[in-house]
DNA sequence: TAATTATTGCAACAGAGCTGCGTTAATGCT
DNA sequence: AGCATTAACGCAGCTCTGTTGCAATAATTA
């Protein structure tokens, strides 16, 4: 299952003209193993600080090119990291006291996009969305 | 009706202890005539850079706890700030080749962080949501 | 295996944003 | 109006995020 994923990784790289390196596979291994969105400091402690943080920069570009990972725009002055597993779109709800993230499933991309092209008065294409809910979760409320 | 949002703003600064400065009422003029996110520098020069940096960030600060602006989250490393015009909640579309940006009027804020709350399973507050569009505009695409 | 070329790491840099501190100025009280 | 209080200011210096150029290295391809 997870070297599966692995190697649909690779082929989506190398599809792209992009190599895969003994960093790289680091970094998918964990990537994928981390079900939430990670800094680029969090990546470069959970892969040992083992790769120079313009390598981990160029790395998740071209992840990101290759539709493996998203960006994600938390209330925070660094971007977040997140694997798309199985092509599921989702937001989050981030605690604004402990930073527990949690997973928000009910977003029909294609529907919300299309009724915004629809309203939109100067717009012809929209490419993507960030829909981020900020809150206190019940542990620390 | 300028000058009136004017002192309604010092009034919402008073009323939670800050105070009212030569150089805060050049910024919430500025904030006030612009009718769209602004970013740090982009205020520094608009207000003709008469006021140090770490002041506009204070002075920012200040105002959004006052909640006469609000940070918005575009896709960009800066954060940009908002006037607040007549309690009005909205979302944005930005284009990804010229910057322009379009309001988005149809959130019904208290009804989808209502739904939020139902659907979460960790989380008992919800305190504010950030949603932003990004594509391209008719005159880029 | 050799040639090609993407990736890496280093150094140096740019920009956003923050902290401490001494000085300045807005407010509140008399 | 004058003074005491204290918030705001500006400066220096810093941290953190993210980027660029370039020479060395390693992944692909023939």
């Amino acid at each position: 299952m997870k070297s599966k994923d692995l190697l649909v990784c690779e082929e989506l790289l190398r599809k792209n003209n992009y190599r895969v390196t003994t960093g790289r596979r680091q970094l998918l291994l964990t990537l994928l193993r981390t079900k939430k969105p990670l800094s680029v400091s969090e990546l470069s402690r959970e892969t040992g600080h083992s790769l120079d943080k313009v390598t981990l920069y160029r790395a998740l570009e071209d992840f990101v090119s290759s539709k493996i990972i998203v960006k994600v725009n938390l209330q925070s002055t660094a971007t977040y990291y997140e694997f798309i597993h199985n092509d599921h779109h989702h937001h989050h709800i981030v605690c604004e006291k402990c930073g527990k993230i949690e997973d928000i499933e009910n977003c029909n991309q294609a529907d919300l996009q299309k009724e915004m092209i629809k309203s939109s008065k100067h717009f012809s294409v929209v490419s993507s969305h960030s829909l981020e809910f900020f809150g206190v979760c019940k542990m620390c409320d």
